[in-house]
DNA sequence: AAAAGGGACAACCGCGATATC
DNA sequence: CGATATCGCGGTTGTCCCTTT
């Protein structure tokens, strides 16, 4: 029991009982919390400063939400997570109600699983490797298995899920670089991620794997309507490249995409605009992130692994928030 | 019916950052 | 400016309860 605010009075551990509860609610309803170590005194309670604070922020306080976290909320965490890793208080504050606990408490008891699930690496949301090795020893390949696995957790997952059913592991190496990863810009600026436009060599990549050709010609009948797709090879596939998975390249790359966005999805943009606008503004930039849907051009955007397309101006500035997130560690 | 196992959630611990003295 | 106190965060552990054996 090391806490400075618990060495002189006999602390309690363990559950709190609702006589506890009622002390702390009462005494925070009326004085506020001020300095938290003085909290356990001043309201009668047989508890250290942190406990305290602990059950009023977790659980007593009056604004936070009850019930489990739905499907949508579901959604934002995944998004984020591949984003800004286990940073729970930040996305908890994407979720109003919602603790960093319980975040924390919900990926680890249920999307982790699904991701492992649905064979990707909960930490970087990349493929697993064995997963990758399992694909690869499948005869049935070719066929789309979305409706085989469990139910997506985001859209990009669903989108994942339809790539890797039908694609050889040979050639998806490595589908998701989370931002911690982005290559500083020269001359130490901020980094920087380029524009599809400035990949000129990406359009030079052909389909080799006759797999793939089979499974995106069989989903072009559905989703990718009159739409060519080109596809990169990972045998060619360049290291500077890092920040683009390949499904995003897929998905993203090339003008066929918008044919690939579901309408509820092309809605809920406006939805994940909002959502970053407030990321920005959570990491001090005011900036507005959001852009005109109907005039967005999407040659001039970059794909995300969240699998939504962003203006330049609001993925440099999510680039720079995490360069110099890493810069300051 | 009882024990074991596992999931969900609450709470604790340690550490780094920040504030205050 | 250093020491100490406090806060906030993320990882970990503990506890309860339900399901399975």
């Amino acid at each position: 029991m090391s806490h400075q605010c618990c060495r002189k009075q006999k602390v309690k551990r363990g559950l709190w009982s609702p006589e506890e509860d009622e002390k702390l609610i009462r005494y925070i309803t009326i004085h506020g919390h001020g300095s938290w170590s003085s909290v356990p005194n001043l309201a009668g309670l047989e508890r250290c400063g942190k406990s305290c604070r602990l059950r009023w922020i977790n659980y007593l306080r009056p604004d936070l939400k009850r019930g489990s976290i739905t499907e949508k909320e579901e959604r934002i965490i995944v998004d984020i997570h591949r984003i800004l890793g286990n940073r729970w208080a930040q996305i908890a504050k994407h979720l109003p109600g919602r603790t960093d606990n319980e975040v924390k408490n919900f990926w680890n008891s249920c999307i982790k699983k699904k991701l492992i699930a649905q064979g990707l690496d909960p930490n970087t949301h990349n493929l697993l490797s064995d997963y990758n090795y399992k694909l690869n020893h499948e005869n049935n390949a070719c066929k789309p298995s979305y409706h085989s696995h469990q139910q997506p957790t985001s859209t990009v997952t669903v989108l994942n899920s339809q790539m890797i059913s039908g694609i050889s592991s040979t050639d998806m190496k490595a589908p998701l670089i989370p931002f911690p990863m982005i290559p500083h810009a020269p001359d130490n600026n901020p980094p920087y991620l380029p524009l599809l436009h400035e990949f000129p060599s990406i359009l030079t990549y052909e389909y080799q794997n006759p797999k793939t050709q089979a499974f995106l010609e069989s989903t072009a009948s559905q989703s990718l309507v009159g739409s060519s797709v080109p596809i990169l090879s990972s045998t060619s596939h360049p290291s500077e490249f890092g920040m683009f998975d390949e499904s995003c390249m897929w998905a993203g790359g090339y003008e066929p995409i918008q044919s690939m966005i579901p309408e509820k999805r092309q809605v809920e943009q406006q939805v994940e605009i909002e959502k970053i606008t407030s990321e920005l503004a959570s990491v001090g930039q005011n900036m507005d992130a959001s852009f005109e849907t109907s005039n967005f051009d999407f040659a001039e955007s970059t794909l995300l692994p969240c699998g939504m397309y962003y203006n330049q101006s609001s993925i440099d500035q999510l680039a720079w928030d995490s360069w110099a997130l890493q810069e300051k560690k």
